[in-house]
DNA sequence: TATTGTTATACTCTATAACTATA
DNA sequence: TATAGTTATAGAGTATAACAATA
């Protein structure tokens, strides 16, 4: 028996949602989705990736992963390049234009983070990104993206 | 400028995904969604609550809680009741097995808990527990509620 | 005229299944 | 025959707008 009620679990999904929300105003006055923000950050870290390991990596189904990226083809920030050695292979990569995106994703995570922990100390700062990245390696979760990829 | 990256918020973003997945396969062993369970949360806490007063409270607009409302009435769970002094407004409270659901509910939160916090040692979970309060207070939020309301 | 609740409808997100091209 | 990607389609969740009853 715990020693009190569960809410952990309660303030996770909460803080979780709200820090969701900020995100997605911000991407949203660069035009894009939050899903499509996690995208473009796998494609950055990972360029030349397939649709298919993109996929894997996001948690999605490949009809997803066609949307997605169909929509950030058409906004000039991904390319499409057929594998040479294997023509069934879409590699991914982002343009110029993606690059500059990217940065502006950047700027967004700032702002989400000052907005989110602009009452804390330093100190509480710290010690909550340590507890929080000790969780998420407990669990097991992938450091660059995260199920329903929301920000 | 901050001294780290901006990860904070992708961490609760990331986690508070993890914890609501953990919580909505719960739920789904009980028949019911998360959005229900909100419903449910918010009714017991505050019986006799019209359906415009929930609506504000979840964040959600009055059509939406019609067809929540519906759900859970079909299912038992949830009554309404014309208010004898205002017979526009429809009065919600739990039934019996409403009641018993929400015991359900308070065991899935417990197991939530138990899964998420299983590798960390009583020490680090209350000092989770006081940042992730401190936090949700200082960013405003509801303690009996969040946006999406999916745990 | 304003408010509570309801219904009708549409839009977004996402998944399943069938299909094409390549291996 | 198996795999990468695509297309067609459908379902879930949620919102907007029009409407009915009551105040």
């Amino acid at each position: 028996m715990p020693q009190r009620p569960a809410r952990i679990g309660f303030l996770l999904a909460q803080l979780g949602a709200h820090a969701a929300d900020i995100f997605a105003e911000q991407t949203r006055s660069l035009g894009i989705t939050p899903s499509e923000a996690g995208v473009i950050r796998i494609v950055a870290r990972n360029p030349g990736i397939s649709q298919r390991a993109l996929a894997d990596r996001l948690g999605a189904v490949q009809s997803r992963v066609v949307t997605l990226v169909d929509r950030l083809e058409s906004a000039g920030l991904v390319s499409r390049t057929r594998s040479e050695s294997d023509r069934r292979m879409q590699l991914l990569a982002l343009t110029n234009a993606g690059e500059s995106m990217l940065g502006g994703l950047r700027q967004a995570a700032e702002e989400q983070e000052k907005q989110l922990t602009s009452g804390f100390t330093e100190e509480q700062k710290t010690a909550l990104f340590e507890l929080l990245s000790a969780l998420g390696a407990a669990r097991g979760l992938d450091a660059e993206v995260h199920p329903g990829y929301r920000s």
